[in-house]
DNA sequence: TTCATGGTTCGACCGTAGGCGAAGCATCGA
DNA sequence: TCGATGCTTCGCCTACGGTCGAACCATGAA
């Protein structure tokens, strides 16, 4: 049988610990460098090497050269994807790492996933705008006329992201609220739309997304939860 | 950093070959026994019974005994959907398995995903209901009023289908189309129905599903494809 | 009871892959 | 030109995990 693509070296690949708190926290969506990864992960230089090399052979994470540094980043969404549907299947099997600090509230309320807005606010977001047909899905996900209207007084230049190769909507299920939330590069629009405004900031320490009072406020108008 | 759950471990446990392989079996859907999987993956019967060992104790895979067999199956539509996007990704990355004999036609035509049907049937199936408004996806998926006569006309028993815990509506990405289709217990209703109406049988020696002149014909005359 | 079949446990073997220290290239700043 | 910093290559070690043969239980059939 062996139907389909090669599974087990992806997998494998993912399944080192020092990788996969790599990927991890490449997850935040920073393109992180050599050294910083080598910190995440608790491994030496030249380990942290040997694993990006192998990473970076299999597609999973791309690499920009900046003088001399060489900064990494996820090589695609849909590396994010499957790794948040490994967060939910460790979730769900009760595989949970132990230690569940105060900062795991903030991260199941929001956070971010990959490049765009996850968690129970990123749930919101996306619901919102379905619940007012902004944003449809039927078959692929799409912006609406009214929808493009609302992303363009929302102080988001629509041209410029059509303009690139990357998809404008994509759909992406998270690992916490277990639902659908809006990716793409309109998603990664959203949130830095959101930083702009000042309505949040991201926390340096983790993948975790801080709203301040007023942005929360700002947020629930802009973004009624749908009844 | 290390936020979220341990995806390390479960990945591990994919990436092992002989185990990618017997999970990749068990995509069929259908209950394996041990002896069975050995066979798919091709080690001993002691090698086999470790791995299947292993897999149940991290709830990947579920048991069932019956007489002096014990039978496989994946545990739930999250791991399926795991394997999915993962196939995807080793897709995507140009990883295909080299060998592309006659069946991956017949794969990426239509196929079963766990227990729903997949491919560019698949995604057929889901992109007509919604294009006609009878499933929307407004957050999560659900059948609207005239979705639910629909299904009924079609020959399935919905009150049961919600009888039951499993949730009615799933939506799953699929390999090789990389679209949406619709999985959960309604996705498996769809394909048994299918099936009990003649349209179309399993194909025992892989994942495939093999629609008849009649059954293509009837399949597309109930969902016609959006315009 | 006795045999056959499906599955597990045990012990031993072996390969591979991860890990680090030290040395080697690059690139930048002064 | 000289150091300092970032990353890679090399060589070596270690350990874990997959593999099988053989013996061992359990269930069902003769």
């Amino acid at each position: 049988m062996k139907d389909g693509p090669d599974i087990a070296r992806i997998a494998a690949l993912i399944g080192d610990p020092a990788r996969a708190n790599m990927l991890t926290a490449l997850m935040s969506g920073k393109a992180l460098t050599a050294t910083e990864l080598a910190a995440e992960a608790a491994v030496s230089a030249p380990t942290v090497s040997a694993h990006l090399a192998k990473l970076a052979g299999a597609g999973l994470v791309s690499v920009r050269k900046q003088g001399r540094h060489k900064y990494f980043t996820l090589a695609s969404g849909q590396v994010a994807h499957v790794l948040e549907a490994l967060m939910g299947l460790a979730a769900g099997t009760g595989q949970l790492r132990t230690r569940t600090g105060p900062r795991d509230g903030a991260l199941r309320r929001a956070r971010v996933c990959y490049n765009h807005l996850a968690g129970e606010m990123g749930v919101q977001l996306h619901d919102s705008l379905r619940a007012r047909d902004l944003l449809r899905a039927d078959g692929e996900m799409r912006l609406t006329e009214a929808g493009a209207a609302f992303v363009a007084a929302f102080g988001i230049d629509l041209s410029a992201l059509r303009a690139r190769r990357a998809p404008l909507c994509r759909e992406c299920l998270d690992w916490s609220a277990r639902r659908t939330h809006l990716a793409g590069s309109l998603g990664r629009a959203f949130l830095t739309r959101m930083e702009g405004l000042g309505w949040a900031r991201r926390d340096p320490d983790s993948r975790a997304i801080l709203f301040s009072p007023e942005g929360t406020r700002q947020f629930a108008r802009a973004f009624p939860s749908a009844a």
